[in-house]
DNA sequence: GTCTATAATAGGATAGAC
DNA sequence: GTCTATCCTATTATAGAC
């Protein structure tokens, strides 16, 4: 008998998939369990909280790795244009080149009692706020460092409902390449 | 006994505020029946397909609202600038300001088999085309046309992801100021 | 055309063995 | 830590009265 233990992180990245495709309420237990390679039970035992814990704790890995690998560099060393390069290098491959979508857009649905509005907001929130300072950092003024970061936030969740829409994953690669024109438009 | 009919193009406006809030698996049919204010076995007097067809006949109805009030008006007289503004007030006013998602969007989720997905693919893509038809006609080449058309797509589907993830309906407002400076950047 | 009542199934979640 | 087997509820869908 295999008891070989399927380390939780990959199992978190596997449920990243499924929320990523099937949203919330559409990801069952049962697809949740075929794709992972867990029974239920198995899920529960890693999961005591059950489907909502499950995409907590996906919500919450996303929001580990963009602190570590999104954030952090954006708010690191080099030139404001350097730094964009390097959060549009992750977020292409976190994205997978638009074959998948966004773990905040697909978990916002819901009216407003979603029970991952708020940490969706925050981590929304900082990746913005993140972005504006690079703005700053390049001489925008406040206003307009906050307005240009919206917009390449925009840029990227449109982008990827458009590739999705359309079948056509090319329209978010496409778009990533307008993202310094839109933040740093000096240089 | 009040035997009211209910007309069925209201039952239909009201499903398309339940699909656009919690998409095609969120939306049960309790809920539904509470929204439309008839009974489950009333709604498949209606939908004889079930939940598939009411959401089908939702996404007929938006169709035909598009060819009408926004593709029509695209297609007709008046300077590109003109045409364009006429559609922004029809979309500004169809997305309620923001405080609403897109149709397309939280009915393209579900992988590559969603029932759905082909006639989403025609809508927005006649969209896009009518769109890139309008910048054409202000003398922009084929491939330029066609890249403003779908960063103007791009745009108003982002700035509606972004502003209920931010819970900031104003977002979207903002975004389709910006519309006529990515189509037609030469007025 | 709408309703109440109910069937049939799929959903989330648990118990307990190994 | 993972499994099989099961529970209970909510879900989609239908039957048949008015």
């Amino acid at each position: 008998m295999p008891v070989q233990k399927v380390p939780r992180e990959e199992v978190v990245r596997r449920l990243l998939g499924v929320f990523r495709a099937h949203g919330y309420e559409g990801a069952s237990l049962a697809m949740i369990a075929e794709k992972t390679g867990l029974q239920k039970a198995s899920l529960y035992h890693l999961f005591p909280g059950g489907k909502e814990e499950m995409a907590t704790a996906v919500l919450d890995s996303i929001g580990a790795y963009m602190e570590e690998k999104v954030l952090k560099p954006l708010r690191g060393e080099g030139s404001p244009r350097e730094r964009l390069e390097a959060m549009i290098e992750k977020v292409s491959a976190f994205y997978q080149g638009g074959r998948c979508s966004c773990l905040f857009e697909t978990l916002s649905l819901g009216g407003g009692d979603s029970p991952f509005r708020a940490t969706i907001q925050q981590a929304m929130g900082a990746w913005i706020e993140a972005l504006a300072r690079l703005a700053r950092d390049q001489g925008a003024s406040g206003a307009a460092a906050r307005d240009r970061a919206s917009q390449v936030m925009t840029t990227i969740q449109g982008s990827l409902v458009v590739a999705r829409c359309m079948n056509e994953p090319h329209a978010f690669a496409r778009a990533l390449k307008s993202l310094p024109g839109i933040l740093l438009p000096d240089l």
